[in-house]
DNA sequence: CTAGTGTCTGTAGCCACTACAGACTCAAGA
DNA sequence: TCTTGAGTCTGTAGTGGCTACAGACACTAG
């Protein structure tokens, strides 16, 4: 399998899985000619990693992850470590996003509502803190 | 004024400050010798960067903040806009990162609820989809 | 044999910093 | 005056996770 039909299967593009490749996330495939040549396993690993991003796990996490997962059992409780941690940090993240938020729709609003005489949000910027 | 008492002042760090110079988000200050010599103005600049960028908002959204903010009266529906379209940007990841919690959160309680013969997390992001 | 599509390597760019190295400047104290 | 030491200077490179080329090469169908 040539890297576009791995691509169009796994939805990771070219360019990533060649720098996945590059950085070590995954083995080089051997090459058939002067193409990579991926088997099925590969399209597997790739997935594994898409989903693991769209959760938000970073690629070294991703890493890990891949070295534990070929036996579950005995490394599951490594993998939920690596997964709760993670989780606590994405939690944090959302506390950030959720401060913003409220801030923002505030500001917003009170954008809407003022006769702008002044900005609110450019004050709130200014003001003295 | 020297850039560590700026700094300190701000909350921005001296590397950033001077990051903030050599893109155009501030100007170069005047020389008192060799040193950066700061008025007030720059550092009601740094901070209103410093909250803006708490917001969450680019660089380039503050430069355009920055550029709309002397005269807000008569801006104030531009920067309604730009607060509006940024307050939407930070909804989508809001969104994002709710879908993630959820997720992580589901495979974290079911491998502590597991008997570990299969690992959970591993088993989603293997599985075939 | 040729045209066209796919792939190759290598490099540079994105964002918003951060982290140095190695040189210098300047104010205070001896 | 001379030294010490903290602060500042410039310039460059690194971070993460890609993405976007350029320019060359490989392969396949007609």
């Amino acid at each position: 399998m040539k890297i576009g039909e791995v691509s169009k299967r796994t939805g990771c593009n070219i360019e990533t899985i060649r720098y996945y490749e590059r950085i070590g996330v995954i083995e080089p495939p051997p090459r058939k000619g002067a193409y990579r040549d991926y088997g099925p396993a590969d399209v597997d690993r790739l997935r594994f990693i898409r989903r693991a991003r769209e959760l938000g796990f970073s690629l070294e996490e991703v890493q890990a992850l891949l070295d534990l997962a070929p036996r579950p059992h005995s490394n599951c409780n490594r993998v939920q470590f690596i997964a709760e941690q993670h989780l606590s940090n994405v939690r944090a993240k959302l506390a950030d996003l959720e401060r913003m938020e409220l801030a923002l729709a505030t500001l917003v609003e009170q954008c809407g509502a003022s006769d702008h005489d002044r900005c609110p949000v450019v004050e709130s910027l200014t003001g003295k803190g």
